[in-house]
DNA sequence: TTGCAATTCAAACAGTTGTATGAAACTATC
DNA sequence: GATAGTTTCATACAACTGTTTGAATTGCAA
Protein backbone atom coordinates (compact mmCIF):
# COMPACT_ATOMS: atom_id res chain seq x y z
CA UNK A 1 0.00 0.00 0.00
CA UNK A 2 1.35 3.51 -0.66
CA UNK A 3 2.79 5.64 2.59
CA UNK A 4 0.19 7.93 2.01
CA UNK A 5 -2.74 5.86 1.98
CA UNK A 6 -1.86 4.21 5.34
CA UNK A 7 -1.19 7.79 6.45
CA UNK A 8 -4.68 9.31 5.25
CA UNK A 9 -6.71 5.62 6.65
CA UNK A 10 -5.34 6.91 9.86
CA UNK A 11 -6.42 10.07 9.99
CA UNK A 12 -9.95 9.54 8.40
CA UNK A 13 -10.23 6.53 11.50
CA UNK A 14 -8.67 8.54 13.91
CA UNK A 15 -10.93 11.81 13.09
CA UNK A 16 -14.25 9.58 12.62
CA UNK A 17 -13.87 7.97 16.22
CA UNK A 18 -12.96 10.94 18.10
CA UNK A 19 -16.22 12.87 16.82
CA UNK A 20 -18.04 9.94 17.29
CA UNK A 21 -16.79 8.76 20.94
CA UNK A 22 -14.75 11.45 22.09
CA UNK A 23 -11.02 11.83 22.72
CA UNK A 24 -11.55 10.12 26.28
CA UNK A 25 -12.24 6.66 25.06
CA UNK A 26 -10.38 5.86 21.66
CA UNK A 27 -7.31 4.41 21.90
CA UNK A 28 -4.56 3.41 19.29
CA UNK A 29 -5.93 -0.09 18.75
CA UNK A 30 -9.17 1.51 18.07
CA UNK A 31 -8.28 3.45 15.29
CA UNK A 32 -5.97 1.21 13.60
CA UNK A 33 -8.65 -1.55 13.58
CA UNK A 34 -10.85 1.28 12.23
CA UNK A 35 -8.29 1.85 9.58
CA UNK A 36 -7.63 -1.78 9.17
CA UNK A 37 -3.80 -0.94 9.25
CA UNK A 38 -1.21 -2.15 11.65
CA UNK A 39 -0.36 -0.35 15.07
CA UNK A 40 2.88 0.56 14.89
CA UNK A 41 1.79 2.43 11.35
CA UNK A 42 0.35 5.64 13.87
CA UNK A 43 3.86 6.08 15.17
CA UNK A 44 6.08 5.29 12.13
CA UNK A 45 3.54 8.04 10.69
CA UNK A 46 2.96 10.49 12.94
CA UNK A 47 5.27 10.03 15.78
CA UNK A 48 3.06 9.72 18.53
CA UNK A 49 -0.47 9.54 19.60
CA UNK A 50 -0.63 13.46 20.66
CA UNK A 51 0.94 14.68 16.96
CA UNK A 52 -1.85 12.59 15.14
CA UNK A 53 -4.45 14.84 17.30
CA UNK A 54 -2.40 17.44 16.74
CA UNK A 55 -2.56 17.27 13.02
CA UNK A 56 -6.46 16.33 12.63
CA UNK A 57 -6.85 19.59 14.61
CA UNK A 58 -4.10 21.95 12.46
CA UNK A 59 -5.55 20.48 9.54
CA UNK A 60 -9.19 21.59 10.84
CA UNK A 61 -8.58 25.05 12.33
CA UNK A 62 -6.11 26.32 9.21
CA UNK A 63 -9.29 25.92 6.68
CA UNK A 64 -11.28 27.96 9.39
CA UNK A 65 -8.85 30.22 9.90
CA UNK A 66 -8.18 31.08 6.34
CA UNK A 67 -11.82 31.27 5.45
CA UNK A 68 -11.83 33.59 8.28
CA UNK A 69 -9.40 35.58 7.11
CA UNK A 70 -10.40 35.61 3.29
CA UNK A 71 -13.35 36.84 4.61
CA UNK A 72 -11.82 40.09 6.37
CA UNK A 73 -9.64 40.32 3.87
CA UNK A 74 -12.47 40.55 0.89
CA UNK A 75 -14.64 43.30 3.47
CA UNK A 76 -11.66 45.32 3.79
CA UNK A 77 -10.14 45.71 0.21
CA UNK A 78 -14.29 46.36 -0.79
CA UNK A 79 -14.37 49.10 2.17
CA UNK A 80 -10.96 50.75 0.95
CA UNK A 81 -9.47 49.47 4.27
CA UNK A 82 -12.34 49.60 6.45
CA UNK A 83 -15.16 47.34 6.99
CA UNK A 84 -18.08 48.01 9.21
CA UNK A 85 -18.01 46.19 12.42
CA UNK A 86 -21.03 43.66 11.74
CA UNK A 87 -18.91 42.26 9.19
CA UNK A 88 -15.67 41.93 10.72
CA UNK A 89 -17.63 39.81 13.17
CA UNK A 90 -19.29 37.76 10.94
CA UNK A 91 -15.90 37.07 9.71
CA UNK A 92 -14.87 35.81 12.65
CA UNK A 93 -17.82 33.70 14.36
CA UNK A 94 -19.09 32.88 10.44
CA UNK A 95 -16.89 30.34 9.65
CA UNK A 96 -16.73 28.51 13.19
CA UNK A 97 -20.37 28.66 13.65
CA UNK A 98 -20.98 27.18 9.95
CA UNK A 99 -18.21 24.51 10.07
CA UNK A 100 -19.99 23.53 13.70
CA UNK A 101 -23.51 23.99 13.35
CA UNK A 102 -26.27 23.17 11.15
CA UNK A 103 -29.11 19.96 10.83
CA UNK A 104 -27.66 17.42 12.79
CA UNK A 105 -27.79 14.56 10.67
CA UNK A 106 -26.24 16.16 8.11
CA UNK A 107 -22.99 17.32 10.43
CA UNK A 108 -19.58 16.31 8.68
CA UNK A 109 -17.23 14.15 10.47
CA UNK A 110 -14.76 17.08 10.45
CA UNK A 111 -17.90 19.41 11.90
CA UNK A 112 -17.83 16.99 15.03
CA UNK A 113 -14.71 16.53 14.84
CA UNK A 114 -14.54 20.14 16.01
CA UNK A 115 -17.28 20.27 18.32
CA UNK A 116 -15.56 17.32 20.64
CA UNK A 117 -12.63 19.27 19.97
CA UNK A 118 -14.05 22.45 21.38
CA UNK A 119 -16.05 20.29 24.35
CA UNK A 120 -13.06 17.91 25.43
CA UNK A 121 -9.85 20.20 25.19
CA UNK A 122 -7.06 17.63 25.73
CA UNK A 123 -3.12 18.74 25.99
CA UNK A 124 -2.07 18.54 22.23
CA UNK A 125 -4.97 20.81 20.93
CA UNK A 126 -4.97 23.00 23.47
CA UNK A 127 -1.36 24.00 22.48
CA UNK A 128 -2.61 24.59 19.73
CA UNK A 129 -5.48 26.67 20.73
CA UNK A 130 -2.76 28.64 22.52
CA UNK A 131 -0.86 29.55 19.50
CA UNK A 132 -3.86 31.57 17.82
CA UNK A 133 -3.72 34.43 19.38
CA UNK A 134 -1.80 35.90 16.52
CA UNK A 135 -4.50 35.20 14.19
CA UNK A 136 -6.96 36.66 16.74
CA UNK A 137 -4.55 39.79 17.00
CA UNK A 138 -5.77 40.59 13.12
CA UNK A 139 -8.97 41.07 14.16
CA UNK A 140 -8.10 43.20 16.86
CA UNK A 141 -7.14 45.50 14.27
CA UNK A 142 -9.41 45.14 12.20
CA UNK A 143 -11.69 46.14 14.92
CA UNK A 144 -9.77 49.17 16.15
CA UNK A 145 -9.73 50.38 12.33
CA UNK A 146 -13.58 49.73 12.53
CA UNK A 147 -14.32 51.72 15.60
CA UNK A 148 -11.33 54.11 15.70
CA UNK A 149 -13.04 55.75 19.18
CA UNK A 150 -13.27 52.87 21.45
CA UNK A 151 -10.13 52.15 24.15
CA UNK A 152 -8.67 48.80 23.25
CA UNK A 153 -10.20 47.57 26.30
CA UNK A 154 -13.72 48.03 24.89
CA UNK A 155 -12.45 46.29 21.72
CA UNK A 156 -10.83 43.50 23.19
CA UNK A 157 -14.18 42.66 25.49
CA UNK A 158 -16.17 42.60 22.27
CA UNK A 159 -14.14 40.26 20.62
CA UNK A 160 -13.84 38.02 23.61
CA UNK A 161 -17.85 38.03 24.33
CA UNK A 162 -18.35 37.47 20.06
CA UNK A 163 -15.86 34.40 20.54
CA UNK A 164 -17.69 32.77 23.65
CA UNK A 165 -21.04 33.29 21.96
CA UNK A 166 -19.86 31.12 19.21
CA UNK A 167 -18.00 28.96 21.01
CA UNK A 168 -20.77 28.34 23.95
CA UNK A 169 -23.37 27.92 21.42
CA UNK A 170 -21.43 24.66 19.60
CA UNK A 171 -20.29 23.82 23.13
CA UNK A 172 -24.05 23.71 24.31
CA UNK A 173 -25.76 23.24 21.45
CA UNK A 174 -27.76 20.58 23.05
CA UNK A 175 -28.35 22.09 26.04
CA UNK A 176 -30.04 25.16 25.09
CA UNK A 177 -32.20 22.91 22.29
CA UNK A 178 -33.19 20.96 25.57
CA UNK A 179 -33.24 23.75 27.86
CA UNK A 180 -35.77 25.99 25.26
CA UNK A 181 -37.66 22.54 24.51
CA UNK A 182 -37.03 23.11 20.87
CA UNK A 183 -38.11 26.90 20.67
CA UNK A 184 -34.22 27.86 19.68
CA UNK A 185 -33.44 26.81 16.37
CA UNK A 186 -29.72 25.65 16.18
CA UNK A 187 -30.21 24.72 12.79
CA UNK A 188 -30.83 27.59 11.34
CA UNK A 189 -27.18 28.61 11.21
CA UNK A 190 -27.38 32.04 8.89
CA UNK A 191 -29.41 33.19 11.83
CA UNK A 192 -27.54 32.40 14.75
CA UNK A 193 -24.44 34.33 13.29
CA UNK A 194 -26.86 37.22 12.55
CA UNK A 195 -27.62 37.13 16.94
CA UNK A 196 -23.94 36.49 17.93
CA UNK A 197 -23.01 39.55 16.11
CA UNK A 198 -25.54 41.72 16.50
CA UNK A 199 -25.61 40.95 20.04
CA UNK A 200 -21.39 41.68 19.59
CA UNK A 201 -21.94 44.83 17.34
CA UNK A 202 -24.46 46.36 20.19
CA UNK A 203 -21.80 45.52 22.83
CA UNK A 204 -19.21 47.45 21.05
CA UNK A 205 -20.99 51.03 19.89
CA UNK A 206 -23.68 51.20 22.90
CA UNK A 207 -23.00 53.67 25.62
CA UNK A 208 -20.59 56.29 25.51
CA UNK A 209 -17.19 55.55 24.13
CA UNK A 210 -15.37 55.67 27.04
CA UNK A 211 -13.31 53.09 28.05
CA UNK A 212 -15.03 51.99 31.17
CA UNK A 213 -17.53 49.31 31.99
CA UNK A 214 -20.89 50.49 31.70
CA UNK A 215 -21.83 51.74 34.98
CA UNK A 216 -23.78 49.40 37.45
CA UNK A 217 -27.09 49.41 37.80
CA UNK A 218 -28.19 50.07 41.15
CA UNK A 219 -30.71 47.76 42.04
CA UNK A 220 -30.17 45.21 44.56
CA UNK B 1 -8.63 7.80 62.34
CA UNK B 2 -12.09 9.23 62.65
CA UNK B 3 -13.85 7.89 59.50
CA UNK B 4 -14.43 11.27 58.10
CA UNK B 5 -10.83 12.98 58.75
CA UNK B 6 -9.76 9.85 55.92
CA UNK B 7 -12.94 11.20 53.86
CA UNK B 8 -12.16 14.39 53.84
CA UNK B 9 -8.37 14.17 53.89
CA UNK B 10 -9.07 12.55 50.30
CA UNK B 11 -11.55 15.02 49.56
CA UNK B 12 -9.10 18.01 50.26
CA UNK B 13 -6.26 16.23 48.50
CA UNK B 14 -7.88 15.53 45.53
CA UNK B 15 -9.29 19.20 45.38
CA UNK B 16 -5.89 20.52 45.51
CA UNK B 17 -4.23 18.23 42.80
CA UNK B 18 -7.20 18.40 40.62
CA UNK B 19 -7.05 22.11 40.90
CA UNK B 20 -3.18 22.20 40.35
CA UNK B 21 -2.80 19.37 37.53
CA UNK B 22 -5.70 18.54 36.04
CA UNK B 23 -7.96 16.03 35.75
CA UNK B 24 -6.21 14.59 32.86
CA UNK B 25 -2.79 13.66 35.03
CA UNK B 26 -3.75 12.97 38.69
CA UNK B 27 -4.07 9.50 39.64
CA UNK B 28 -5.52 7.66 42.20
CA UNK B 29 -2.36 7.43 43.55
CA UNK B 30 -1.44 10.97 44.30
CA UNK B 31 -3.96 11.71 45.51
CA UNK B 32 -3.77 9.47 48.35
CA UNK B 33 -0.45 9.67 48.82
CA UNK B 34 -1.22 14.13 49.32
CA UNK B 35 -3.80 12.65 51.78
CA UNK B 36 -1.47 10.13 53.39
CA UNK B 37 -4.13 7.74 53.28
CA UNK B 38 -4.19 4.10 52.19
CA UNK B 39 -5.23 3.41 48.09
CA UNK B 40 -8.10 1.40 49.11
CA UNK B 41 -9.99 4.59 50.86
CA UNK B 42 -10.63 5.72 47.89
CA UNK B 43 -12.81 2.68 46.49
CA UNK B 44 -13.81 2.48 50.55
CA UNK B 45 -15.56 5.58 51.21
CA UNK B 46 -16.73 6.98 47.26
CA UNK B 47 -17.04 3.84 45.79
CA UNK B 48 -14.38 4.58 42.46
CA UNK B 49 -12.64 7.58 41.20
CA UNK B 50 -15.14 8.88 39.25
CA UNK B 51 -17.67 9.18 41.98
CA UNK B 52 -15.01 11.11 44.40
CA UNK B 53 -15.15 13.49 41.27
CA UNK B 54 -18.41 13.80 41.06
CA UNK B 55 -19.07 14.56 45.42
CA UNK B 56 -16.20 17.22 44.53
CA UNK B 57 -18.12 19.07 41.56
CA UNK B 58 -22.01 18.64 43.02
CA UNK B 59 -20.40 20.01 46.52
CA UNK B 60 -19.24 23.55 45.10
CA UNK B 61 -21.83 23.79 42.35
CA UNK B 62 -24.79 23.01 44.67
CA UNK B 63 -23.54 26.10 47.21
CA UNK B 64 -22.66 28.14 43.92
CA UNK B 65 -26.41 27.09 42.54
CA UNK B 66 -27.41 27.91 46.21
CA UNK B 67 -25.94 31.47 46.27
CA UNK B 68 -27.59 31.97 42.81
CA UNK B 69 -31.40 31.11 44.02
CA UNK B 70 -30.63 33.05 47.13
CA UNK B 71 -29.83 35.78 45.61
CA UNK B 72 -32.38 35.87 42.98
CA UNK B 73 -35.33 35.14 45.62
CA UNK B 74 -34.44 38.01 47.33
CA UNK B 75 -34.49 40.30 43.95
CA UNK B 76 -37.76 39.06 43.59
CA UNK B 77 -39.58 39.10 46.81
CA UNK B 78 -37.95 42.84 46.77
CA UNK B 79 -39.74 43.69 43.87
CA UNK B 80 -42.91 41.91 44.71
CA UNK B 81 -42.57 38.67 42.43
CA UNK B 82 -40.73 40.57 39.59
CA UNK B 83 -36.94 41.87 38.97
CA UNK B 84 -35.51 43.78 37.16
CA UNK B 85 -33.53 41.71 34.42
CA UNK B 86 -30.49 43.03 35.41
CA UNK B 87 -30.87 41.93 38.71
CA UNK B 88 -32.04 38.29 37.09
CA UNK B 89 -28.57 38.27 35.48
CA UNK B 90 -26.53 39.23 38.13
CA UNK B 91 -27.50 36.88 40.41
CA UNK B 92 -26.96 34.15 37.38
CA UNK B 93 -23.72 34.78 36.74
CA UNK B 94 -22.47 36.88 40.06
CA UNK B 95 -21.98 33.77 41.82
CA UNK B 96 -19.99 31.85 39.31
CA UNK B 97 -17.28 34.57 38.48
CA UNK B 98 -17.00 35.78 42.17
CA UNK B 99 -16.43 32.16 42.63
CA UNK B 100 -14.18 31.83 40.23
CA UNK B 101 -12.56 35.17 39.07
CA UNK B 102 -10.42 37.32 41.24
CA UNK B 103 -6.38 37.90 41.97
CA UNK B 104 -4.82 35.08 40.65
CA UNK B 105 -2.72 34.44 43.97
CA UNK B 106 -5.55 34.71 46.00
CA UNK B 107 -8.14 31.82 44.22
CA UNK B 108 -8.96 29.49 46.72
CA UNK B 109 -8.39 25.75 45.94
CA UNK B 110 -12.33 25.38 45.32
CA UNK B 111 -12.01 28.42 42.86
CA UNK B 112 -9.32 26.46 40.84
CA UNK B 113 -10.84 23.16 41.11
CA UNK B 114 -13.82 25.00 39.68
CA UNK B 115 -11.86 26.52 36.43
CA UNK B 116 -10.68 23.04 35.75
CA UNK B 117 -13.88 21.65 35.62
CA UNK B 118 -15.14 24.15 33.56
CA UNK B 119 -12.32 23.98 30.95
CA UNK B 120 -11.37 19.92 30.60
CA UNK B 121 -14.81 18.52 31.67
CA UNK B 122 -14.81 14.80 31.90
CA UNK B 123 -17.71 12.52 32.20
CA UNK B 124 -18.58 12.44 35.61
CA UNK B 125 -19.14 16.38 35.44
CA UNK B 126 -20.60 16.15 32.14
CA UNK B 127 -22.86 14.33 33.78
CA UNK B 128 -23.79 16.82 36.57
CA UNK B 129 -24.03 19.70 34.39
CA UNK B 130 -26.57 17.60 32.28
CA UNK B 131 -28.82 18.12 35.27
CA UNK B 132 -28.56 21.85 35.68
CA UNK B 133 -31.76 22.79 33.60
CA UNK B 134 -34.13 22.84 36.17
CA UNK B 135 -32.10 25.30 37.64
CA UNK B 136 -31.84 27.47 34.69
CA UNK B 137 -35.34 27.27 34.02
CA UNK B 138 -36.10 29.02 36.79
CA UNK B 139 -34.03 31.90 35.71
CA UNK B 140 -35.72 31.26 32.59
CA UNK B 141 -38.95 31.89 34.20
CA UNK B 142 -38.01 35.07 36.29
CA UNK B 143 -36.91 36.19 32.61
CA UNK B 144 -40.13 36.28 31.33
CA UNK B 145 -41.35 37.65 34.30
CA UNK B 146 -39.12 40.65 34.05
CA UNK B 147 -39.79 40.91 30.21
CA UNK B 148 -43.38 39.89 29.33
CA UNK B 149 -43.63 41.17 26.22
CA UNK B 150 -40.40 39.13 25.18
CA UNK B 151 -40.53 35.80 22.97
CA UNK B 152 -39.93 32.49 25.22
CA UNK B 153 -36.98 32.51 22.28
CA UNK B 154 -35.31 35.41 22.87
CA UNK B 155 -35.93 34.86 26.60
CA UNK B 156 -33.56 31.34 25.95
CA UNK B 157 -31.15 33.33 23.59
CA UNK B 158 -30.47 36.22 26.47
CA UNK B 159 -29.99 33.36 29.39
CA UNK B 160 -27.35 31.28 26.87
CA UNK B 161 -25.56 34.39 25.86
CA UNK B 162 -25.23 35.74 29.10
CA UNK B 163 -23.90 32.43 31.10
CA UNK B 164 -21.91 31.83 27.56
CA UNK B 165 -19.59 35.43 28.43
CA UNK B 166 -19.39 34.28 32.17
CA UNK B 167 -18.16 30.88 31.43
CA UNK B 168 -16.00 31.89 28.35
CA UNK B 169 -14.39 33.92 30.50
CA UNK B 170 -13.70 31.98 33.20
CA UNK B 171 -12.25 29.23 30.81
CA UNK B 172 -10.42 31.77 28.68
CA UNK B 173 -9.18 34.32 31.21
CA UNK B 174 -5.50 33.90 30.67
CA UNK B 175 -5.79 34.15 26.86
CA UNK B 176 -8.11 37.07 27.29
CA UNK B 177 -5.18 38.81 29.39
CA UNK B 178 -2.35 37.96 27.06
CA UNK B 179 -4.65 39.40 23.80
CA UNK B 180 -5.12 42.27 25.51
CA UNK B 181 -1.72 42.31 26.84
CA UNK B 182 -3.27 43.01 30.17
CA UNK B 183 -5.45 45.94 29.14
CA UNK B 184 -8.31 43.70 30.55
CA UNK B 185 -8.43 43.55 34.27
CA UNK B 186 -9.74 40.06 35.15
CA UNK B 187 -8.78 40.69 38.87
CA UNK B 188 -11.94 43.45 38.96
CA UNK B 189 -14.94 40.44 39.33
CA UNK B 190 -17.51 43.19 39.92
CA UNK B 191 -16.73 45.34 36.82
CA UNK B 192 -16.72 41.42 34.90
CA UNK B 193 -20.28 40.81 36.07
CA UNK B 194 -21.10 44.52 35.03
CA UNK B 195 -20.01 44.40 32.43
CA UNK B 196 -21.28 40.72 31.11
CA UNK B 197 -24.98 41.99 32.57
CA UNK B 198 -25.01 45.28 30.94
CA UNK B 199 -24.62 43.16 27.37
CA UNK B 200 -27.08 40.47 28.05
CA UNK B 201 -29.61 42.86 29.19
CA UNK B 202 -29.05 44.79 25.82
CA UNK B 203 -29.16 42.07 23.69
CA UNK B 204 -32.60 41.36 25.72
CA UNK B 205 -34.08 44.75 25.40
CA UNK B 206 -32.81 46.10 22.36
CA UNK B 207 -35.05 45.95 19.39
CA UNK B 208 -38.11 45.15 18.86
CA UNK B 209 -39.94 42.83 20.40
CA UNK B 210 -40.45 40.76 17.26
CA UNK B 211 -39.30 37.80 18.84
CA UNK B 212 -37.43 37.09 15.34
CA UNK B 213 -34.08 37.37 14.99
CA UNK B 214 -32.25 40.47 14.55
CA UNK B 215 -32.54 41.49 10.70
CA UNK B 216 -29.54 40.94 8.78
CA UNK B 217 -26.85 43.92 7.83
CA UNK B 218 -26.97 44.34 4.45
CA UNK B 219 -22.63 44.65 3.91
CA UNK B 220 -21.28 41.78 3.05
C1' DT C 1 17.94 -8.83 -11.28
C1' DT C 2 20.17 -6.68 -7.72
C1' DG C 3 20.36 -3.47 -4.07
C1' DC C 4 18.53 -0.15 -1.07
C1' DA C 5 15.28 2.37 1.12
C1' DA C 6 10.60 2.81 2.70
C1' DT C 7 6.91 0.58 4.73
C1' DT C 8 4.40 -3.04 7.13
C1' DC C 9 3.92 -6.46 10.51
C1' DA C 10 3.57 -9.45 14.76
C1' DA C 11 5.10 -9.43 19.01
C1' DA C 12 6.69 -7.83 23.11
C1' DC C 13 7.72 -4.12 26.34
C1' DA C 14 7.40 -1.35 30.31
C1' DG C 15 4.60 1.13 32.74
C1' DT C 16 0.30 2.69 34.62
C1' DT C 17 -4.36 2.47 35.79
C1' DG C 18 -8.59 1.71 38.85
C1' DT C 19 -10.30 -1.90 41.61
C1' DA C 20 -10.67 -6.05 44.69
C1' DT C 21 -9.25 -8.98 48.54
C1' DG C 22 -8.63 -10.66 53.00
C1' DA C 23 -6.22 -10.06 56.98
C1' DA C 24 -5.12 -6.67 60.58
C1' DA C 25 -6.17 -2.78 63.52
C1' DC C 26 -9.22 -0.06 65.59
C1' DT C 27 -13.72 1.61 67.98
C1' DA C 28 -17.70 1.41 70.50
C1' DT C 29 -21.21 -1.49 72.95
C1' DC C 30 -22.51 -4.50 76.16
C1' DG D 1 -12.79 -7.57 78.42
C1' DA D 2 -15.21 -10.09 74.88
C1' DT D 3 -17.89 -9.03 70.71
C1' DA D 4 -19.44 -6.99 66.52
C1' DG D 5 -18.95 -3.56 63.23
C1' DT D 6 -15.89 -0.16 60.95
C1' DT D 7 -12.04 1.26 58.97
C1' DT D 8 -7.25 0.64 57.47
C1' DC D 9 -3.61 -1.67 55.25
C1' DA D 10 -0.35 -4.19 52.12
C1' DT D 11 -0.71 -6.51 48.27
C1' DA D 12 -2.25 -8.49 44.19
C1' DC D 13 -5.01 -8.34 40.12
C1' DA D 14 -6.30 -7.88 35.53
C1' DA D 15 -6.58 -5.07 31.99
C1' DC D 16 -5.13 -1.51 29.11
C1' DT D 17 -1.99 2.04 27.51
C1' DG D 18 1.39 4.20 24.01
C1' DT D 19 5.64 2.89 22.24
C1' DT D 20 9.56 0.08 20.48
C1' DT D 21 11.85 -3.59 18.12
C1' DG D 22 13.63 -6.29 14.55
C1' DA D 23 12.42 -9.09 11.03
C1' DA D 24 9.58 -9.47 6.78
C1' DT D 25 7.75 -7.33 2.85
C1' DT D 26 7.17 -4.08 -0.65
C1' DG D 27 8.37 -0.55 -4.13
C1' DC D 28 11.58 1.60 -6.95
C1' DA D 29 15.98 2.81 -9.18
C1' DA D 30 20.15 1.29 -11.35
Amino acid sequence: MASDQTRSAILAAAERLYADRGFGDVTLRDIVAEADVNLAAVNYHFGSKDELIAELFVTRSIATNRERLRELKAAEEQGGGRAPIEVILRALVGPTLRGCLGPENQRSTAARFMIRASIESVPPIRRIKNREIDHLRKFANAMRRALPERSDEEIYWGLHFALAMAHHTIRESERLTKLSDGRCDLDDVDAIIERVVSVAATALTAGKATGKAPARVAVR
